[in-house]
DNA sequence: GTCTATATTGCGATAGAC
DNA sequence: GTCTATCGCAATATAGAC
């Protein structure tokens, strides 16, 4: 692996655990193994290397996600398997918690890869409802988009639930609420 | 308003809108008027002024929230309108936000009141799903505890949606989602 | 109680040697 | 390309005058 793809690499991981605000070059290059003059060499500045590294982990999300949406199964069964998929619930969204970050915000730049991804799982998974109404499997009465806003929301606060008490069990019990209100045979089709 | 008393404002301004690890004493003391020596009086440092911003604003969370889940209404109504309150959504939830930052997450004691606030609310929208089962608003076969995780995550999910695409729409849509599915006529009684 | 002065450390970036 | 040295400034805290 090249330095710049260690610091990139190292800045995928802090900005995970610490967020941008909370994360320093110099946390970086200890990391990665690196001198100062080497990010400077290969990025302008902590902004820089920072957009690179939140576009490598859009990226992998898309492409994560991606998977699961477009596998095998009934609509109902690839967002369940969007919403049950292992994740690391303690560690919270590496892609949803940039968000709370001011500079991150602050910044088109980097808040646009953010909701990018976001707004692709979002158009994903409305369309899974689309087709789901169209088979049946949901009340034609639903709206896909507000649906599909209503599980990427109930991941994203998912992952605050669970770290607010320490513990995965909130985010699985928010889940497996969802799914129950989505679950075809709850409900009457007319 | 007493100077402790502005120092404790201003920190919880600024953990809303920076979070800790982004909020440094120097600007508390600016937004509050005050100089060093005073807050180092009043408080043994910026972990302990955290703390008491954060349990005052966890304490007027609850008081708002509990207003709305204690109001008027069937149970349905009660949650729909702790759903649709008037909120800041391009703000963030100031005690949400907080399970994002790795040093209240690394500290229990700040760590707890964000916990205890979160669960307040989950029971009391706990008790209020049984209670519209017990009326057959809501179909029996639904686990109170979940569908308030569910209930709540939708909610601090929604400020992310929202503050990725920087617009409250995607908040609203998540929770008109939600309340769809909740509906007591979208689903059939047994 | 509140102030200013000061200390120490780290941040974010630049310079220039190798 | 990578390193170390250095810079100017902010973070967090202490000391001690008033």
């Amino acid at each position: 692996m090249s330095t710049s793809d260690r610091l990139i690499e190292s800045t995928r991981e802090l900005l995970w655990e610490r967020g941008y605000v909370g994360t320093s070059p110099k946390a970086i290059l200890e990391r990665a193994g690196a001198g100062q003059g080497s990010m400077y060499h290969h990025f302008k500045g902590k902004p820089e290397l920072a957009l690179a590294a939140i576009r490598r982990t859009a990226e992998e999300m898309r492409a994560t996600a991606g998977a699961v949406l477009d596998g095998p199964g009934t609509p109902y069964e690839r967002i369940r398997a969007y919403l049950t998929r292992e994740r690391e619930v303690l560690r919270g969204c590496p892609i949803g918690r940039l968000t709370m970050d001011p500079e991150v915000i602050a910044s088109d730049e980097l808040r646009e890869p953010v909701d990018e991804t976001i707004d692709w799982i979002r158009e994903r998974l409305a369309h899974l409802v689309e087709e789901g109404q169209e088979q049946g499997q949901f009340a034609p009465g639903l709206d896909g988009e507000e649906i599909a806003a209503t599980v990427v929301a109930t991941v994203q606060g998912g992952y605050v639930l669970a770290r607010a008490s320490g513990s995965p069990a909130a985010f699985d019990a928010g889940v497996r609420g969802l799914l129950a209100l989505l679950s075809p045979q709850s409900c009457s089709q007319s």
